[in-house]
DNA sequence: ATTAAATGTCAACAATCGTTGACTTTTAAG
DNA sequence: CTTAAAAGTCAACGATTGTTGACATTTAAT
């Protein structure tokens, strides 16, 4: 069932998994090859270095394709996205996570900004439309991401431990508060 | 009126505004003895490294002072802590900016995330009081970080322009859904 | 089989990191 | 003034960083 996988595709892989959990400058270059089981010296071969390999990271997040095939229920989409545990099987990482540790990076920091207002708050805000659709989207959007947070990064008692549907269902309550 | 200060505060000072605004492991010792106007070695010397220095920081946050002084109104003195701008001339930086870049650290995280749920998350939890008070604290921390975040990090329209005023509004209006 | 291109290996580079120890200068006590 | 301690300076250390270029190996085409 394992196929085999090429030395791009692996490093790939690997560069995700760690670019996406623990931050562009966090994570070296020999880390990454290490986790690939690739000589380090093929990053900067194949992708010109290690920030052209984190740029070629951010092509395929899930979400983001989600968001663009089904406009409609963009807010579910996103709402299960936000509250989507790690899953180191299917390797997926949720998109908050991605988005946070990236976007207090030194390096990577502006254009995680530049991707989160053009993929993630504008399709959002000509999605709910309206008087106020930028701030009501900007506000759901602190609460993904904060309630998130809380959960998964402080790991605060009262959300880390509560149970992922009981968390879905108050945030929707809260977005319609909002919206 | 400026005093004289001792080469122990000048490094306080420049590292906690590094420290907090960026993260422990994104500031070097030399970028924050070059701040300081101070010998890179001196670090080592009084504090005993760059990990002491940072915790010698951890101490006297000005929020933390706040909410065990009045713990009366602690609501509105985590709004206004939380939504408070970087004030460069006053030397304040808001809990929010601190707390999150230094949780996602891979090395300052674990004591973050102690700090946060003994300092912030519990004493929250105890004036709320009642069932699921936990709960309802983490969900109103969420609100917090989750919306300066988007404002001051994401810099997401609809609330990075929005007035200190009107979001403090907004936040106290969600706050009194939630508990 | 020959050849050319693609792919992978390895050592080393310059730069930066936190930290140390020897040294000089300044301060304060006798 | 003498002297001991405190404070500050400086160069260098070992480790790690991203990247490079020379080399060996494998693959695919003629």
């Amino acid at each position: 069932m394992t196929q085999t996988l090429s030395t791009r595709e692996k490093l790939l892989l690997a560069a995700r998994q760690l670019f996406w959990t623990r931050g562009y400058s966090n994570v070296s270059v020999r880390e990454i090859t290490g986790a690939a089981g690739v000589d380090a010296a093929l990053v900067s071969r194949y992708f010109g270095g290690k920030q052209g390999l984190f740029e070629a990271t951010l092509a395929k997040m899930p979400i983001w394709e989600a968001l663009a095939s089904d406009q409609d229920s963009l807010l579910k989409i996103a709402v299960e996205s936000f509250t989507q545990p790690y899953n180191a099987q299917t390797d997926v990482v949720n998109p908050y996570t991605m988005l946070l540790v990236n976007v207090i990076d030194p390096v990577m920091g502006d254009k995680i900004r530049a991707f989160v207002q053009s993929e993630l708050a504008a399709p959002l805000a000509k999605k709910i439309g309206g008087a106020q659709a930028e701030e009501k989207a900007a506000m759901l959007l602190a609460i993904l991401f904060g309630a998130a947070l809380m959960r998964k990064n402080f790991q605060v008692r009262g959300l880390a431990d509560k149970a992922t549907g009981e968390l879905r269902t108050q945030i929707m309550q809260l977005a319609k508060v909002i919206i």
